[in-house]
DNA sequence: TGTACATCAGTGAACGCGCGTTCACTGATGTAC
DNA sequence: TGTACATCAGTGAACGCGCGTTCACTGATGTAC
């Protein structure tokens, strides 16, 4: 941003800068691994940025020099969430066979899990209530999505090559076929194929619809055990999470 | 609505009380209403109790003559919220046929997203993250349970008086009687066994794991709608969200 | 090559704010006899 | 019935706290010539 203009001048362009430029990215860094400590330790509402300059051993106006306000290191932090978490549903999913649909919704489903147990502030920060006052700008939007990518990607996989027909392997004529029939009501049918045009394109609208039915399940459960809401219920859920998982795969057609 | 409560919420025998008793119970009343108004406005973070004291021309200290703490206070409003939502979806449910189970399933799910939508804040409230360092005490237990308390009833409607055999109407035994013999897997045929011994005594456990799911699946739309996560796909999201109702009543096997 | 200047990180003090909670008090309402 | 006492709502001042942000400054790092 600022060191555009000092770095371009002949320097070795690229993976190192100047010695300046190195230290402004390791603190900044550096206040955002103490944010994230904070949020960790207290929660979204009492991350200060005070207390984030008090324990990096810095004046609390220091931190302006990296953050021009306490929005500026909360969307940072957003962010960061967003792609570490979208990262860990690409890695599990990736790790599969790309035949093996329905194991890699599993494994991305898991992941997301796992990622939001051990993070549950950071998970609270992208997938629980809205901080008042704060509006998520627009930068967060590629990496909020990155999760119903990898869904839409494995999808899209069943159904490429078979054009009108179901998909291919013969399972997803099964259940996935009975969908792909299905006449959805009112306006969803428009957002369902738009949404399919986006990130899982060939896959019939109804199918997308009952996607976004799994999608919306995912982290409905996840927030549900992290907020306390499944004490009492099915706690551990672990096995109530897998089975949920299963029905879902069902529900959208995956083959398995 | 919540002034036929005031009444039975202090410790006065009859209807009416000691002149002191009744305007206790008005002023305690007030102090909620408009903490819910702050609520509303600004999210629960930003409650305050001499902001509360200073709407209604008090001075703070006399809150603590009614609530020992803004904790406290909190603690009543989410009673109040749980309350009102569960109101909301019994008197909805109850207003159809006993036999129109779907309907009643449906009737319920409106009316829990028709009031978080009417009360997004009181909604975040109760289902969003965790406000840190507030502990919700027990008193919040009984009232957090009556929607699900509602889902149990109408299911347990459809199991009555079949002892071994599947539900009557003879739609049960389709796809309910095919959940009735799943198994489930490790923890999760005690749990839903117990849930089902609690709210839904007759019920197969798998159909109540599978309403458990409908359960996660409502509230996980709910929130999402209303914390912004479907902008962008299914906004309006009312269409998707009679869609998914349907979709999870076919899941649990309910008739119609 | 060295020197003069520009850029930038970090300092320390200050501004203005709102918060939860405590406490001794006043005056009105309720109660016992 | 009236009177003496107890209970209770509400007051106003104060305590101690932490916050976000601004601003003029110092001294180190980087750059142009």
């Amino acid at each position: 941003m600022a060191s555009s203009k000092a770095a371009t001048n002949g320097r070795s362009p690229g993976i190192t800068g100047t010695a300046r430029e190195r230290a402004r990215a390791q603190i900044t860094q550096e206040i955002k691994d103490e944010a994230r400590r904070q949020l960790a330790a207290h929660g979204a509402q009492r991350l200060s940025l005070r207390a984030v300059a008090r324990e990096l051993g810095m004046v609390s106006s220091a931190l302006y020099r990296y953050f021009a306000s306490r929005d500026e290191l909360l969307t940072a932090l957003i962010i960061d969430a967003y792609d570490a978490l979208g990262a860990a549903a690409e890695a599990a999913a990736a790790a599969r066979p790309p035949a093996a649909v329905r194991e890699r919704w599993r494994a991305c489903c898991h992941a997301a899990r796992d990622w939001a147990i051990a993070h549950p502030h950071e998970y609270a920060l992208i997938y629980g209530s809205p901080v008042p006052g704060y509006q998520a700008p627009a930068e967060t939007i590629v990496p909020a999505g990155r999760v119903a990518l990898v869904i839409g990607g494995l999808l899209a996989d069943i159904w490429r090559g078979a054009d009108g027909a179901a998909g291919p392997a013969g399972v997803a004529g099964v259940t996935g076929g009975v969908a792909a029939q299905e006449r959805l009501p009112g306006q969803l049918a428009e957002q369902s194929a738009a949404v399919g045009a986006m990130i899982a394109p060939g896959v019939p609208a109804p199918v997308v619809a009952r996607t976004m039915i799994a999608w919306t399940q995912l982290f409905g459960m996840i927030s549900f055990e992290l907020f306390g809401q499944l004490v009492g219920s099915v706690d551990p859920s672990d096995d109530f999470f897998g089975y949920a998982v299963e029905r879902m795969a069902d529900l959208v057609g995956l083959p398995g």
